[in-house]
DNA sequence: CTTTGTGCAAACACTTTGCAAGTCC
DNA sequence: GGACTTGCAAAGTGTTTGCACAAAG
């Protein structure tokens, strides 16, 4: 669940990354923000535990965990690019695109739509963390009453 | 299929907006670029309309364009903000979040899970333009390849 | 004639880059 | 020791804002 067993060391050196403190912190920082971190979130958690990373090392850092795939890219649109651990449980995102509000669902629900998607389109929708934007229970509410 | 026939100028003045010549270009443009319009797109087609209409007046000009309805943005993702003219054909976005292709396709075939998700989650997902996330055929490749 | 919209320029937030010093292997 | 990384500071990007002038109703 945490990273703590997968050895994200190895992946790093086998891709020629070298393992430093500033990558491991910001490792930790998405993993501490469970869920969806913002670039911002990453920021204030690595902020915290050392004030003295630099921001342009988080972006270089998130870069490359990006791509030895230990920290996955999403962009829920109104948020702005969001970044999470690879390898957490399957789980879609429905974003509201008025309140920014967002709900999980769970990956079977959007199954049947991925397999006719593959069948008809050989496109692979996103395994995990696949946003949908619609208009959640409030917000259809307010737009009904204006 | 243009916006000719619309009484846009009415919609302008119901909310409360004047009907000025930046705006009509502004729209124009969006509707010039059938399809999804980057603000890139837009700024370029309305520079080769008219070079003194500026930058911030563009932007003015969409905000007050989206809220009166006349024109929609989505966000695609990879690409950023992309406008439309309102009332197009209901259709649906499969962005490759590899390439950054779009492929378009038919509502009715996300037609059960909107349905789905209304009922479980009271969550009405966007009618048109709503965008999914996923691997195009050739980046599928490309990646089993690598 | 009053109110709203425009162009200009400056401010802004966010991200990227160049480089010397520091760190990992 | 040599190559990769970092922090710093500066340069980009794309977007927003304040204000005097122009235009719409």
């Amino acid at each position: 669940m945490t990273h703590e067993n997968t050895d994200y060391s190895e992946v790093l050196r086998k891709h020629g990354y070298r393992v430093t403190i500033p990558r491991m912190i910001v490792l930790d920082a998405v993993c501490a923000h469970k869920g969806h971190a913002t670039i911002g979130d990453v920021q204030g958690i690595v902020h915290d535990m050392d004030p003295t990373i630099d921001r342009s090392t988080i972006y270089r850092a998130l870069d490359v965990l990006v791509e030895v795939g230990l920290v996955v890219e999403s962009d829920l649109g109104h948020t702005g690019k969001v970044y999470s651990i690879a390898g957490e449980a399957n789980h879609h995102h429905l974003v509201c695109i008025q309140c920014g509000k967002v709900l999980s669902i769970s990956a079977d629900m959007v199954a049947t739509l991925k397999q006719r998607i593959r069948e008809t389109y050989d496109f692979e929708l996103q395994a995990d963390h696949l946003t949908l934007n619609g208009l959640c229970a409030e917000c259809q509410e307010k737009k009904a009453t204006t």
